[in-house]
DNA sequence: AACGCGACCTGCGAGC
DNA sequence: TGCTCGCAGGTCGCGT
């Protein structure tokens, strides 16, 4: 379920809380909610306790915590270099459809469906425990190496930048608010593609962070067709998808994301009200309101397209029936 | 390379 | 009341 701006929502909140505090034990409930973690629950759970949450950062709808790990210390208990406190694992979280990560004080009976719970170093004021509470359980955590970028960073807004970046998350193209993003890295991807425009929005190797919701939603706003062949797109089209996919994830990250139910909260468990100004997604059969204002008869329309629902105004997201664009 | 499809899961609402 | 069906914000891997 959640896309960026859900899971930024989750940074920012999850930042507040926990940089800074070391993790004291942790209890796996559920290892399916670790399953990408190849070595086990109790290589997971080694890797986490005693080690200190230096930052939370995000790429896409991926979520990290660089670690500062005990690394063996002298026999006269020398500090180590700063070099080597740089940090070489992190905690990723990848929420899936229905992963919620929350901020809960001991006393806070289990949720239905917790399945991690990492519990922190005492701290005035701050909730104590770190919960990774997942329904459908296509999200989880796992620990991971980072590595160099190479470049600037992780990029994502207010964590610390460090030139390291998760492993898992390696493999994914930076996303719209990205001020490292390169329009160009992008456009040449779509180029180098012969498929249809959603198809490249949604792949996070081209562009990432962008879900169902909101590739519908910046299509709408850029009046462009799903099935566009990318082979036709021209460098304007493609400016307005992706100007629109930010502006879309910007206006959802103010309004605390989308929810349309208790599946998708903040760290506070606080639901998130974009839903209400959605303008094609979950629609079918509303009007379009863009239409409605100019006085034309644009219903919402749903389609299949890649095994998923696509909304989209047949009047001004047009397909041509002769194949021009 | 592109694409379809199943797998991974639970739960909800609609319709009978 | 209960059953089945279709549906849901995501990704991964396999076959064609």
């Amino acid at each position: 379920m959640p896309e960026l701006p859900e899971v930024e929502v989750v940074r920012r909140g999850l930042a507040r809380w926990v940089r800074g505090r070391t993790i004291t034990s942790v209890d796996v409930l559920d290892p399916r909610s670790i399953r990408r973690h190849a070595l086990g629950t109790e290589d997971f759970v080694g890797n986490l306790e005693h080690a200190t949450v230096l930052d939370v950062v995000r790429r896409g709808k991926f979520l990290w915590m660089p670690l500062q790990t005990d690394e063996p210390r002298g026999a006269d208990g020398a500090r180590s270099t700063d070099a080597d406190r740089l940090p070489r694992v992190a905690l990723m979280a990848h929420l899936g459809m229905s992963g919620q990560l929350l901020m809960q004080d001991p006393g806070v009976p289990d949720e239905k469906h917790l399945k991690v719970r990492i519990s922190l170093s005492q701290s005035e004021g701050m909730p104590e425990q770190l919960r990774f509470v997942d329904q459908r359980i296509f999200g989880g955590l796992f620990v991971t190496s980072l590595v160099p970028t190479g470049d600037g960073g992780p990029g994502g807004e207010g964590e610390t930048p460090l030139p390291e970046i998760a492993e898992e998350a390696s493999h994914i193209a930076r996303d719209p608010l990205d001020p490292h993003f390169s329009f160009d890295d992008f456009y040449r991807k779509v180029k180098a593609r012969k498929t249809g425009l959603k198809r490249v929005l949604l792949d996070q190797g081209v562009i990432s962070g962008i879900g169902n919701i909101y590739a519908d939603e910046a299509l709408w706003r850029s009046k462009l067709h799903y099935a566009r062949p990318t082979e036709t797109l021209r460098r304007a089209d493609a400016v307005r998808i992706v100007d629109a996919a930010r502006e879309v994830m910007l206006d959802a990250l103010a309004a605390g994301g989308t929810s349309f139910d208790s599946l998708y909260v903040n760290v506070n468990g606080a639901s998130g009200y974009f839903a209400r100004s959605l303008e094609a997604y979950g629609r079918a059969g509303e009007p379009c309101r863009r239409c409605a204002a100019a006085g034309l008869p644009g219903v919402i329309k749903r389609e299949q397209f890649m095994n998923r629902s696509s909304y989209t105004c047949p009047v001004c997201q047009p397909k041509p029936r002769n194949g021009r664009w």
